[in-house]
DNA sequence: ACCTTGATGAACTACGTGTGAACCCGGCCG
DNA sequence: CGGCCGGGTTCACACGTAGTTCATCAAGGT
């Protein structure tokens, strides 16, 4: 089997211990960095964040396994109780988390769930909101039918703001959660993408993309049930 | 929302406070004869099935759910820790479980992320007064059900007031809080746009706003107690 | 009846967004 | 090595909408 990704190095004791009952092999690293350099042949199995530690650097790994062309699956994040609250807006970051101290056999329980639910293909490959299709494996859109020409940050735009239809999101949510980093200066880049958005889409769709003024955007009707 | 549906019943006490807690509505069965008589028109919108007192009764209910032409979903699971390895033949029954005892917020973050997964948004943030619904996530108000298009101060303001139904604020707290600086002159501002949201809601609704002649204003009736 | 306070209508101003075009950077190919 | 190209970012400007101010009128209170 290949390694998990574990983050930091070195991980707490509970959790090498943990894995090593389980039987998972890993390797521990620092930095994102670290983790494409050592990365093995065949990918890695999954990947454990710590949150607790280093709240920052553990989004921002989260964040980066999440960016590449091939997204890592299953994350799990390790998290006590008491940083619960600020998981909420990052739910597309992780795909299970495990609450600390570990209890014993859990987390082999929830791994073990985690690999049979990826493996059968329980997530969705697809995104559709009316008459739009985001293809999440083949990185391709449609509306109508008709395939939309999308440049990779249109398509993360616009993936990000159909996950979350109804939605509003300010642009500098955008440009962190999109974008993937914090930003100083160009507000307006969000501007431009959104444009050239409207514009692939044709123009009879255009308004899939609502402006908010002064706030940002939404995508979608909003949801007043549900 | 619709409501979770429990197993058994009654559920375990930390179960009842913990769903109430965290907004949830639910009802519980002992039965999947009785789950499917009570169901709602809407279907429920997820299940919680205690695994421990009754591990029998509990598959053969998360069975029953899921056989069904709609299979249930999301399914979670409640399990002590010393249970676990019997749902390893069993994750085809359940999307997540969650260790007993409960620890405060896990029960909650966990159901927030299934519902994030399985597609059906988590449930909005709402103000509700009568008939005035704001929907804080996505910028939009609606009275008697009809959406109003309000613009940004406009929406700010009303949103400030519905949040303390009842109190007086005047022209400088109104300022203050909602404009959020301090301000020197336009005083009457405030009046302006108190006007204009007394006009988008309609006639019959615009009492929702009383002046509170040389104090201010007011949303809502006022409270003799609390 | 007088004075104070709020409502109203309209003009003025400023801010936010859309838009076109320039710029930058990395990859590709001659 | 150098020019080209596609995609991303930034800039400047125009336009429309939303926010503010002002003058006037109506209503309330003493």
């Amino acid at each position: 089997m290949e390694p998990l990704l574990v983050f930091p190095d070195p991980p707490p004791p509970a959790l090498t211990t943990a894995l090593t009952d389980a039987g998972y092999p890993y390797r521990a690293v620092t930095t994102s960095d670290e983790a494409t350099r050592i990365e093995p042949e065949d990918g890695w199995a999954g990947a454990l964040v710590c949150f607790d530690d280093d709240p920052e650097g553990a989004a921002a790994m989260c964040r980066h396994l999440r960016k590449r062309d091939l997204p890592l699956e299953p994350l799990m994040l390790l998290v006590h109780s008491n940083h619960l609250a600020s998981l909420e807006p990052r739910e597309d970051l992780f795909d299970d988390f495990c609450l600390l101290p570990l209890q014993p056999g859990e987390l082999e329980a929830r791994l073990k769930h985690l690999f049979w639910r990826t493996g059968r293909g329980t997530r969705p490959e697809l995104i559709e909101y009316g008459p739009l299709v985001l293809n999440l494996e083949t990185y391709q859109a449609a509306i109508d039918g008709r395939p939309l020409d999308l440049t990779y940050m249109e398509y993360e735009l616009l993936r990000f703001l159909a996950t979350h239809p109804g939605k509003v999101f300010t642009r500098e949510m955008l440009l962190s959660r999109v974008w993937g980093y914090e930003y100083y200066g160009g507000a307006r880049t969000v501007d431009v993408h959104i444009r050239r958005l409207r514009a692939k889409l044709s123009e009879e769709h255009a308004a899939l993309i609502q402006t908010v003024r002064s706030v940002g955007y939404r995508f979608g009707q909003s949801r007043w049930g549900l």
